[in-house]
DNA sequence: GCCAACGTTGGC
DNA sequence: GCCAACGTTGGC
C-alpha cells in the first residue's frame, strides 16, 4: 500500500455463540484467518460486503450464552467475498438461491488479533452511561454482524483496563 | 402492497 | 423454557 493512502479503520462487532463457534477456536488457530460464513441476514450482508476493509478490528461477542461478552479482538484480513457455504446443499446454511454466477451472501476472513484479558459482559455494558448509543444495546437489536463507533470502541478499551 | 402466520434470535 | 422483537413468507 502506497504510504498515505490508506482509509481509517473501522470498527465492527461479530457474534457467535460460544457452544458453535468461539475463541477457544479462534485462539487455537491463532494467526490463521477464519471464514467468517453462514450470515443470512441482508443488513450484516451489506456490512461485510460493502463496508467491510482489510485493516478493519472487530469486537468478538459470545452471545446466547450463559455470560454474553465481548471477550477479544479480530482483525479483518479479507473484505467481503461470496459465501461459498451457501452454494453447498450438505451445509446447514445453504441457499439455492444463491449462485456462483449470482451469489447472495458474504463473508469477509478474520483473525484472531488478542483476547481480551477479561471479558466485558452485556450487563457490565449496560451500566455505562457513555455507551447507551451502542448499537449492541439498542431494544430487539438482533444483527450478527455490525458496526461500533470509534468513540465506544475506545472507551471499551479502556474499560478492559480497569 | 398489505398483513397474518411463522421461524429465529438472544437475553433472561 | 419463556417470550419480545424482528425478518421472512405467502395468500390475497
Amino acid at each position: 500500500m502506497i504510504h498515505g493512502s490508506r482509509t481509517p479503520v473501522r470498527y465492527w462487532l461479530f457474534k457467535s455463540e460460544p457452544a458453535a463457534f468461539g475463541i477457544a477456536e479462534l485462539k487455537r488457530r491463532k494467526n490463521h484467518t477464519e471464514h467468517w460464513d453462514g450470515v443470512r441476514n441482508f443488513q450484516a450482508r451489506n456490512f461485510m460486503r460493502d463496508e467491510m476493509q482489510a485493516g478493519d478490528l472487530g469486537f468478538l461477542y459470545h452471545s446466547s450464552c450463559a455470560e454474553p461478552a465481548i471477550v477479544g479482538i479480530m482483525e479483518i484480513v479479507r473484505p467481503g467475498y461470496p459465501d461459498f457455504t451457501a452454494f453447498d446443499p450438505l451445509e446447514p446454511h445453504y441457499d439455492p438461491k444463491s449462485t456462483l454466477q449470482r451469489p447472495l451472501w458474504y463473508m469477509v476472513d478474520v483473525r484472531l488479533k488478542r483476547e481480551f484479558r477479561r471479558p466485558i459482559t452485556l450487563r457490565e455494558l449496560k451500566t455505562h452511561p457513555a455507551l447507551v448509543g451502542m448499537r449492541l444495546l439498542a431494544r430487539g437489536n438482533r444483527l450478527s454482524v455490525m458496526p461500533v463507533d470509534r468513540r465506544e470502541w475506545d472507551y471499551i478499551l479502556r474499560l478492559e483496563r480497569r
